[in-house]
DNA sequence: CTATCACTAGACTAAATAGTCTAATTGAGT
DNA sequence: ACTCAATTAGACTATTTAGTCTAGTGATAG
């Protein structure tokens, strides 16, 4: 078994660490320890707490989003069916639905008092809503949807109520709950499907 | 101007610094500083940060809460028109629509790693789930609603999803989008309104 | 083999942190 | 005015924090 690299250590235990306790309530020590680096290690590769955090954000947490969201629709199924399948694959995810999205919990931590973890967490969420955006309007291109679905703010809809709903999953509901909860998402876009 | 009593100034101060910076971000010495404080005086009246902080949500958070979600329909209006009054309520509330639901931001930083301030919160939180539920059973009694509406179920979602939104706005959106997006939630649940 | 350089190692520092301690002050009742 | 408890005052402590510094180590290219 090869010896994984200093920096890509360091990367993975920041993700675990930052995700359930948080950024502030993460301590430097605390990710070294785990990871076995000695603080020198950190310091050639990061130049602060802030830098290896915000390279775990782009090289971890980023990806494993991307991986999670694909905004593509196969060939044979429809735009809702695949919102389903995703909200499906979520409750699923043991991680997600015990301490909701990782990226979501680091926005509400940190979002209101930095500049810039603000712009580009921010960033990140603009895409993914532009993402669920473009699938709504693929959805009202082939007449899966009515044109008065507004794609923009139904989009942001989702998105942030998803993430919402996800979030007080740990105190209010189990993973079953998650699911009934996503239901309603998608009945309120059935309000805008062209019946046949 | 009789001068206010130093426990109540310390709660108001630990309001204001933990709903905007959070609670492990808010040091003990600045919310002294903020009040001006001596430090004995707070260990005279609390034993812990932890011990001001919960006395802080249970006397000032959660009656804020309180004066915002009354539960009650008012004579001549529909539970759907009760909801949207709630809905603009919260939209002209400058600081809920900067920072998000303070509630929920605490839930989001401190439920998942710490027991004590999860079974404060988190009864709070089933209290006004238990609060929307019973409006829209009212509302399902009063012929407003169709009886294969699930008030639980449905009243989490509410719940959640707005808070979700509300957490967002920050970054993604302006006062005015929280309306829209609630609109949304107002949406599925007029799936189940009956009509005449 | 050796010079070089990226990386490792961890002792160290300065600042910040929550919390303690003892003495001074205040205010209410007598 | 006197007593006594409640409160204030802030210097102090022990710990933890992020970050620095210098010496060493190991791999690689010439």
């Amino acid at each position: 078994m090869k010896k994984q690299p200093t920096r890509e250590k360091l990367l993975d235990i920041a993700f675990e660490e930052v995700y359930i306790n948080g950024y502030t309530a993460t301590s430097v020590d605390a990710i070294l320890k785990k990871a076995s680096v000695p603080k020198g290690s950190m310091y050639h590769h990061f130049k602060s707490k802030k830098e290896l955090v915000l390279a775990m954000v782009k090289e971890r947490l980023f990806p494993k989003m991307d991986a999670f969201f694909k905004y593509e629709i196969k060939e044979d199924e429809s735009i809702t069916q695949s919102f389903r399948d995703t909200f499906l694959a979520v409750s699923k995810n043991r991680l997600l639905v015990t301490y909701g999205c990782p990226l979501y919990r680091l926005m509400v931590e940190l979002s209101a008092t930095d500049k810039e973890f603000d712009a580009v967490l921010s960033t990140k969420v603009n895409e993914m809503k532009e993402g669920i955006k473009m699938m709504l309007e693929q959805g009202i291109a082939l007449g899966e949807f009515d044109k008065s679905l507004n794609s923009e703010t139904f989009a942001t809809y989702m998105l942030t109520s998803v993430w919402g709903i996800l979030s007080l999953s740990p105190s209010l509901s189990s993973s079953k709950t998650f699911l009934i909860q996503s239901q309603y998402i998608l009945d309120s876009l059935d309000a805008y499907k062209i019946r046949v």
